[in-house]
DNA sequence: TCCCTATACTTCGCTCGGGCAACTATTCAC
DNA sequence: GTGAATAGTTGCCCGAGCGAAGTATAGGGA
């Protein structure tokens, strides 16, 4: 695979905007599928938050990488469906402290395993040499995208 | 990279899943943020008429991965934009045969070339052997989310 | 102390994306 | 020619997303 082919930055521009929106199509409709249905960025804020509870909303709406108002409106679906807890903080009365709840831990779970399961069908008629190929593709790809993620 | 590193489909499907919405935040915001904005399913639905003119609607949908009544909308405000033509074929009415304006091919060509410029610019920072890495990448992946385009 | 700015969020108004259900128009099959 | 299938459109609803404006709290001078 890798025999030192090259390719210029105009060439993987093109194949990362022809593929991704493909894949994406998939997750979404995948996790709209589910009971408990979930929207890619309500996921993707679940997910945020599971890995870093008490977190601000601003952090959460960097991390996804929307505006302040439309991550206060997720967060707000999310909390009037038990997921998210809003706790405001004692010693700075401006922020509050996202958390998942355990209907939230548990929903996020489902719906990352239910995910994980169908695109790994997928992955599975594939080399384990191809996957890894793809999984270090991902690896490049990822801190070019990431946003700085202060703190 | 291949020294025949190995990877199951759960870490596949796990990288895919955390990097795909990560990239496709920028795609979107970096679209939006032209003159002449476009969404990304609009943006798709256009390549895709500029590649296969005189489409069905049923195609386009089917190639964006929409219902078909999310595509009648986004194509009426292409169509109001003056991006798209509506014609009805001679010889089942029923069918509408979608083409691009020569504003929407020129308005897909900016969006298009701003957008590779943009990413380029980011994969710039890669060797050309990572670059080529990602390419072959996303090469493997693409066929396992395609929708099977019939005809 | 009082005021003034900055910060953290929320609310408002709006547009687009997306799906389901129901409808219209046309074609096809018998 | 009537009944079923096909191609689109419309109505209704919800969520995503932004900018602008509003609220509440914190911090920094004079």
């Amino acid at each position: 695979m890798a025999t030192e082919r090259r390719a210029t930055p105009e060439e993987c521009a093109r194949a990362v905007l022809e593929t991704t929106p493909l894949i994406m199509q998939s997750l979404r409709t995948q996790m709209r599928s589910l009971r408990g249905a979930l929207s890619v960025p309500q996921f993707r804020a679940l997910a945020f938050l599971g890995r870093r509870p008490r977190s601000s909303l601003s952090d959460v709406a960097q991390h996804v990488g929307t505006s302040l108002p439309s991550m206060s409106k997720l967060i707000d679906g999310l909390v009037t469906r038990g997921m998210v807890e809003r706790v405001p903080e004692a010693d700075d009365r401006r922020r509050v402290a996202l958390s998942l709840t355990s209907d939230g831990r548990r929903l996020l779970q489902m719906v990352y395993d239910a995910t994980r399961a169908r695109l790994s069908g997928l992955f599975a008629d594939l080399s384990a040499a191809e996957r890894a190929a793809i999984v270090d593709a991902m690896k490049l790809v990822s801190p070019l995208f990431s946003v700085p993620t202060s703190t």
